[in-house]
DNA sequence: TTGACATGAAACCGAAAGGTTATATATAAT
DNA sequence: ATTATATATAACCTTTCGGTTTCATGTCAA
């Protein structure tokens, strides 16, 4: 499963326990068990999930005495918005249209 | 593979082809065919990308002729714009926290 | 009406996804 | 030293994914 790279921020996400795992790393770096006790799947299922946000450099995890902790590295997550702004002149036309032109002068 | 509701925004994106395929959709309404000269996969395996983008409400089909057209539905990607709207305050915190401050007046 | 074109749909395939159980190892606590 | 805790890893299983080939059907053009 770890190999390199085979996993993207699009694929990361697309899998609704993996969006609930970075919620909960967003609020604070935890532990995999401590992770694993708010779904009901395994540990084992959770640590392979933590390995694909880990490809896709969605979360980093370190090692403090027996307990590994994770937290939320966002910043592939600018590629998704980058990906998306292009789509955002096709939606609710009207008031988007002029935050578009907002935006492009920043 | 049809069913209901099967597929989500989040798994349609998933795949670089489909994104590759709502790209093109977003230029124009295009038949099946003409959307799989721009790959190299067979016409069979991009319908059944259109049948997931479909379940997925990204794209909507309507037939003319012997041809069946495609085009882009993008309301769906307002559901990943605000689950990504959240993610937002975690990078580049200088520039987005006013950025952050100046949409919430809106 | 006879092809040619555009799509639909079924059957099949290998690989990956998402999960499990079982076993091993390192660290902390007693 | 012993036991409990936290994680790692391997093996296995079932279902889905992304693709193919094959055949059927509907429509347009000559």
């Amino acid at each position: 499963m770890a190999a390199a790279e085979k996993h993207d921020v699009f694929q990361a996400i697309a899998d609704p326990t993996r969006r609930q795992v970075l919620r909960l790393l967003s609020e604070k770096e935890r532990p995999i068990s401590e992770i694993t006790s708010h779904f009901s799947v395994s540990r084992t299922a959770i640590t392979k999930h933590l390995h694909i946000l880990s490809e896709a450099k969605l979360v980093s995890g370190r090692k403090v005495g027996r307990e590994k902790l994770y937290r939320l590295q966002p910043e592939p997550l600018e590629e998704l918005h980058e990906w998306l702004s292009y789509y955002e002149r096709f939606w609710s036309n009207k008031l988007s249209i002029l935050k578009h032109i907002a935006e492009k002068e920043n």
